[in-house]
DNA sequence: TGTTAGCACTCTCTCAGCTAGAGTGCTAAT
DNA sequence: ATTAGCACTCTAGCTGAGAGAGTGCTAACA
C-alpha cells in the first residue's frame, strides 16, 4: 500500500461518501489531482480491488469501499476535521439549563446529536444501580400519595410518585426520609435492596413497608423506558440508501430493540470507537455503520452515546460531533 | 340511494380495507352474497361513482371508495364493533400504576393506542395552564438547587429542578411554600401570572426572585416536550400506501410539527370523531385519515387522543378503541 | 520499468413496443 | 329490471435494442 493507493483510496471514498454513486476511473482523475491518467488509476484501483480495499457493484460500474476499505480510511487516512464555532456553541449551550434528572440529560444529547450529525442517535443512560445514596425525601402529595425523590452521590435527581399506606402523616414521612439517609448514604442502589432485605439489618424493619414499594421503583429505575433515549430517526430518509421500505424498517426497529443497548454498551473503551457494516454482526445493520463513544459520571459510571448513519458516513464530522459532545457531557455531569 | 347501493358501497370498502385493491365487479359478486350478477353490480357501481362515492384509478380497473364514500360509510353504513376482552384488560390495566404526572399519562396513552390499533398516535395534554394551583413545595437538593413540586387541583405533580440564590435554606424555603400555597391555593396558574407580577398584590415581593425562575418553568410547562406524546410513529411503514419514501417523509414529519396539534385541537366537541383524507385540508396528509377524541380532567380541562392511518382504515375498530381509551383515561384523571 | 492511449468488451439503464389480464360499458336478449 | 356477451381500454410486465459508463488488456512511449 504506497502513498498513490492511499491517495487513490481517499479521493475514492471521499467522492462516494459525497455522491452516493460507484466511482470511476474518469472521475476520480478529473476531480482529484492526481496527476495521472485514468488507465494508470485504473490499475491501482485493481489492485486495492485485489487487496480487498474495494468491491465492483458489477463489471462496468466505478468502486466502491469495502468494509476494509473504511476501515482503513478511519484507522489511517482520515483526518478529524474541526468542528465550526457555531457547533461548538451550540452543544455549549445545551446543557446550561440546570435540570438534575438523567432522562433529561440523555434525552437532550440524543436530539442535540441527531440535530448536528444528521443521523439517528441514541443515548443510553449509565446504570443508576452503580450511584450512591446521597439523600432520600418525601413530599406529601395528599390522597395516600408521595413523592418520592432520591439524590444519588452523582448529583442526579430522579422522583416518582408512590402510593403509601394511610398511617403515614407528614411528620412520620419525614422522620423516616432523615433515618434513612442517615443510615444508607453512600450506599450503592443495588446494594440498597440486599442491605433492605436482610433481616440481620438493624432496626430498619418499620421501613420496609414503604421501602418495598419504593424498591419497585428503584427496579424500574434500572431497566425503564428513561434509560434509553432514541432522535432523529427519521433522519435515514434522507439517505439514497434508504430508498428501500424494508431496510428502513428493518433499521429503525433494530434501534428500538433491546440489542442495540447491548451493543452499544459491549463497546466500553475510551474514546470514539467506529463500527463498520458488517463488524458489527447484526444481520439488520449490515450496511450502516455506528460511531459510539461513552461519557462518565461521577467516577467510574459510565453511559454511551451513538450515531448510526449508512456506511458512506461523514465518519471525521460524526466522530468529532460525538467526541465534543461526551466531553462536553462529562464535564457537566461532573460539575 | 336505495339498500342496494348501500350493499354494493358496503362490501366495496369492506374489501378495499382488506386489500388495498381495487375492487372489481366480479370480486364483488363472488366475495361477498349480493345475490346479482356482476353486470348489475357494475351498474351499481357506475352510479355510486356518478353520486360520488367512488373513484376509478383509471378504466380499467376496479373502484375505490372516495372521501365522500368513507364519510358515507362511516356515518350510515359501518357499525361499531365489540373489543374484544384482552382489548378491555390492556385498556383497564394500563393505567393501574399510580403514577400522578401528566407526561406519563399522555406518553402511556399514546403507546397504548398506537399498539391497539397499530396506526401511529399522537396525544396531546390538556393545557396545564388551566388548571388551578393546589400545592407547592421545594426540596432542597444542595449546590444551590432546589426541586419545586407543584400539585394542581385536577391532581396531577409537576416538579422541576431549579436553582436558587444562596440564602434560601431548608428552613426559609419551607415557609415560603407555604405562604405561597396558603395565598395562591385555587389560583389558576395562567392567573397566577398576572398575580405575581402584579405590584399591587400583597406582601409577596419578598418570593418574587424566585418565583420568576419558577415562572420560566411554569411558561415551559405549557409548551414544553412533555405536552405532545406520539407512538408507533414507524406503523405506517406496514401500509402498502405507504411504499413510497416521500409519502412517509411528509406524514411522519406532519405529525412532528406544531400544526398537528393546532388540527387535533381544533375538534373540541366530545365524541369520537374522524377526519377523511382531504376533510382536514392539511396537503401532507391529503390521504390520511384522522380518528379523534378528547379526555377530561377535573372538569373542563380537555386533552386530545388521536390515531393517523391510511384513508383505507380500519374505522370501527379504531373508533371503538379510541372511545373506550379516552373513557378510561377521563375516568382515571378523575379519581 | 512505470505510464498512458486506444480499443474491444461487459454490464446496466432506459425506452419503445408488445402481450396478457383485468375490468369496464354498452347492447341485446331474457 | 337483470344478465350474458363482447368489444374496448388501460396497466403491468416482458423483451430487445441502443446508449452510456467503465473496465481490462495490449501496445506504444518516456
Amino acid at each position: 500500500m504506497d502513498a498513490r493507493k492511499r491517495r487513490v483510496l481517499e479521493a475514492l471514498i471521499d467522492d462516494y461518501i459525497a455522491t452516493a454513486e460507484p466511482v470511476g476511473s474518469r472521475t476520480l482523475a478529473r476531480k482529484y489531482g492526481l496527476g495521472v491518467s485514468p488507465a494508470t488509476i485504473r490499475n491501482e484501483m485493481a489492485d486495492l480491488e485485489e487487496l480487498g480495499y474495494l468491491d465492483k457493484p458489477h463489471t462496468s460500474a466505478g468502486r466502491v469501499p469495502s468494509d476494509k476499505g473504511y476501515r482503513y480510511y478511519v484507522d489511517e487516512i482520515m483526518r478529524p476535521i474541526a468542528l465550526d464555532v457555531a457547533e461548538r456553541e451550540r452543544i455549549r449551550h445545551a446543557y446550561q439549563v440546570r435540570v438534575r434528572e438523567l432522562h433529561w440529560f440523555i434525552h437532550q444529547t440524543a436530539r442535540l446529536v441527531s440535530e448536528l450529525t444528521q443521523y439517528p442517535s441514541l443515548v443510553v443512560a449509565p446504570p443508576m444501580d452503580d450511584a450512591a445514596l446521597a439523600d432520600l425525601s418525601f413530599v406529601p402529595l395528599g390522597d395516600d400519595m408521595v413523592l418520592m425523590v432520591l439524590k444519588t452521590s452523582t448529583g442526579l435527581v430522579e422522583n416518582q410518585t408512590l402510593a403509601v399506606p394511610d398511617d403515614f402523616d407528614a411528620v412520620k414521612l419525614q422522620r423516616l426520609a432523615e433515618d434513612f439517609t442517615r443510615e444508607f448514604r453512600g450506599v450503592a442502589i443495588h446494594e440498597l435492596k440486599n442491605r433492605i432485605l436482610d433481616p440481620l439489618q438493624g432496626d430498619i424493619s418499620r421501613y420496609r413497608e414503604l421501602w418495598q414499594l419504593g424498591l419497585k421503583w428503584v427496579t424500574e429505575l434500572e431497566e425503564g423506558e428513561d434509560k434509553v433515549s432514541l432522535a432523529g430517526p427519521l433522519n435515514i430518509l434522507n439517505y439514497p440508501e434508504f430508498r428501500d421500505i424494508n431496510k428502513v424498517r428493518r433499521v429503525l426497529s433494530f434501534l428500538e430493540k433491546e440489542t442495540v443497548v447491548e451493543l452499544v454498551s459491549r463497546s466500553a473503551s475510551d474514546g470514539v470507537q467506529v463500527v463498520i457494516g458488517a463488524e458489527s454482526s447484526m444481520d439488520d445493520i449490515q450496511d450502516c455503520s455506528l460511531v459510539m463513544a461513552t461519557y462518565r459520571m461521577g467516577g467510574n459510571v459510565v453511559g454511551h452515546l451513538m450515531v448510526l448513519g449508512p456506511r458512506r458516513m461523514q465518519y471525521n464530522r460524526v466522530m468529532s460531533i460525538v467526541e465534543a459532545v461526551s466531553e462536553e457531557l462529562t464535564r457537566v455531569l461532573h460539575g
